[in-house]
RNA sequence: GGGCCGGUAGCUCAAUGGUAGAGCACUGCCCUUUUAAGGCAGGGGUUCUGGGUUCGAGUCCCAGCCGGCUCACCA
């Protein structure tokens, strides 16, 4: 660590205010000069700002005049309001406000002096005791002010805190230090994330961790990351998902399994992808994938009730709720909601023969302005699923399962029995965007072997997303898998839903940016 | 990668092609219950970058950089 000396004083580079810097430079030395420390390695605060406000938000004026109950708290300096020889501020921590006023004639000279010289930003400790002011605020009557750390750059606007989005997430602690929303978005993440643990734990799953890098990237259909290993010098690849690792656990004998962690896609950035998102995905052994549809259906209520404490919110404009969930097959979902402008309206049992998805394209084309393009080669389930996605992806706004996905489109799920074209997997929709996904699990070597080399064939056709062969997991479903069911769900995803937030920049803290030009 | 929109003081935003402004923040003075405290007086700009048109460009044109939305790929 640099010190003031050692720099120069030149603590920033770049085309930061200097003037602005000069000057709280200069109230640093003069704050040294009145023999307080710069940077002191610790404080000891009796309560934290929450807690003040919890314990005594409720307490009149008179019983605190009476009590003059005594506190020491730390936080970060967001105004200031000086009245000649005496003054306001208010001081930030754990995401609350605290006003705390100083008296000359309280404080001593000293510690007025340090008054005068603070800035927004600066971290302070203060000792003193809570009273009522006349408006009726609750307030730190201080009695001794600490030192604790200099805030050098001028922090955004009070009134209208941080507007630009590219500095809020290029410096989020800004955001998280101006954008009482911003916090709690994250506060909000953070108890969606233990909920689900919570959760999982209570069913009998078990935690683990599973390779982020991994010699081969399988479990999903995504151009994966490459990176490269010197000692053993070989190519590994961020995971594109854990699904492989975990099922082997499952082989394993881990009976119910589940991770929550990063994924790592090659894709495009949007606001619904960041190419490092968080996924859990859990693994149950002798179920299917109708278990993991009831199972869902608690899970999201579990959650939904600790983070807001409701099943009912609203994003994007929608009032949605967790009370009811609907199932609809995929076929079902194309029906139902086939663009009303088209001349012609397909029936379930016009979707019943496996190539009659290239007709329905045609017909979708027709009255679409942006029409897909599907190689007449491709396998009709891809068209299918195509259709599907343009047709019903945005109108799915309430919870909805959507039920049997085309085989092809499925190189790790189980057949249906009845139907062989399709495999028992469900995607669950929510806000129109897909939140979840699941199947009953192949376990079938040889099947699994077949499905794995039709993605080879999509693979030497150019599709670089196709499923790569892995042999040891074909090695592994060989020693037998229990009949199992997975899913996988995007936290990210889900974490905006539950704070209506419209970008999944504004659920992950440090979203990829281009990097900032030095 | 394509389309549309944006980038002006530390922050939030103004400014018919004609002297770059306001509020907050900042500096100095006054003020011992204020709270977007107040009063008086100040300082602060490579208008994202580089070209061009023009007597004159923050403004118009071209190129680039960065970002937002959107489409495509994907979850």
């Amino acid at each position: 660590m640099a010190s003031y000396a050692e720099t120069g004083g030149q603590l920033v580079h770049g085309d930061e205010p200097e003037d602005l810097v000069l000057q709280r430079q200069k109230k640093l030395s003069a704050i040294a000069d009145l023999g307080f420390e710069l940077y002191p390695h610790k404080y000891e605060p009796t309560h934290s700002i929450p807690q003040v406000i919890a314990d005594y938000s409720t307490r009149t004026a008179e019983a605190l005049e009476s009590e003059k109950p005594g506190v020491r708290l730390a936080g970060r300096v967001m105004t200031m309001r000086p009245h000649g020889k005496a003054g306001f501020a208010h001081v930030a921590g754990g995401g609350k406000r605290l006003q705390i006023y100083i008296r000359q004639d309280a404080v001593g000279e000293r510690d007025f002096a340090l008054y005068k010289l603070l800035d927004i930003g600066d971290l302070i400790g203060v000792e003193g005791y809570l009273f009522r002011t006349r408006t009726g605020e609750l307030t730190v009557h201080a009695s001794r002010l600490t030192f604790l750390a200099k805030g050098l750059l001028p922090l955004p606007e009070k009134w209208h805190g941080l507007a630009d989005v590219e500095i809020r997430h290029r410096q989020r602690y800004l955001d998280l230090m101006v954008n009482e929303e911003a916090r709690q978005v994250f506060e909000s993440r953070s108890r969606l994330v233990r909920a689900l643990r919570e959760y999982l734990e209570g069913e009998g799953y078990m935690e683990v961790e599973t390779p982020m890098m991994q010699p081969l990237a399988g479990g999903a259909m995504a151009r994966p990351f490459v990176t490269h290993h010197n000692a053993l010098d070989i190519d590994l690849y961020l995971r594109i998902a854990p699904e492989l690792y975990l099922k082997r656990l499952i082989v394993g004998g881990f009976d119910r399994v589940y991770e929550i962690n990063r994924n790592f896609r090659n894709e495009g950035i949007s606001t619904q992808h960041n190419p490092e998102f968080t996924m859990l995905e859990f693994y149950q052994a002798y179920a299917s994938y109708t278990d993991l549809i009831a199972l869902t259906e608690r899970l999201l209520r579990h959650v939904a009730q600790a983070v807001l404490g409701k099943l009912e919110f609203e994003f994007a404009g929608h009032a949605i709720s967790f009370e009811q969930f609907n199932r609809l097959t995929m076929k079902q979902a194309i029906v139902e909601y086939w663009p009303s402008n088209a001349s012609s309206r397909p029936t379930l049992d016009d979707l019943a023969a496996p190539r009659s998805a290239f007709q329905w394209v045609e017909e979708y084309n027709k009255a679409s302005q942006a029409p897909l393009e599907i190689p007449a080669d491709s396998a009709p389930g891809l068209a299918l699923q195509e259709l599907f996605e343009a047709v019903a992806e945005e109108h799915l706004i309430q919870p909805a399962f959507i039920l049997d996905y085309p085989l092809e489109v499925s190189p790790l799920s189980k057949q249906k029995p009845d139907d062989p074209n399709f495999v028992e997997r469900f995607e669950l929709y929510i806000g129109g965007m897909e939140v979840a996904n699941a199947f009953s699990e192949l376990n079938d070597p040889r099947e699994q072997r077949d499905r794995f080399e039709y993605q080879q064939l999509l693979r030497e056709k150019g599709d670089l997303s196709a499923h790569a062969i892995d042999e040891d997991y074909i090695r592994a479903l060989s020693y037998g898998m229990p009949p199992t069911a997975g899913e996988g769900i995007g936290i990210d995803r889900l974490t905006m839903l539950l704070t209506n937030s419209r970008s999944i920049r504004d659920v992950i803290l440090f979203p990829l940016l281009r990097p900032e030009k030095t």
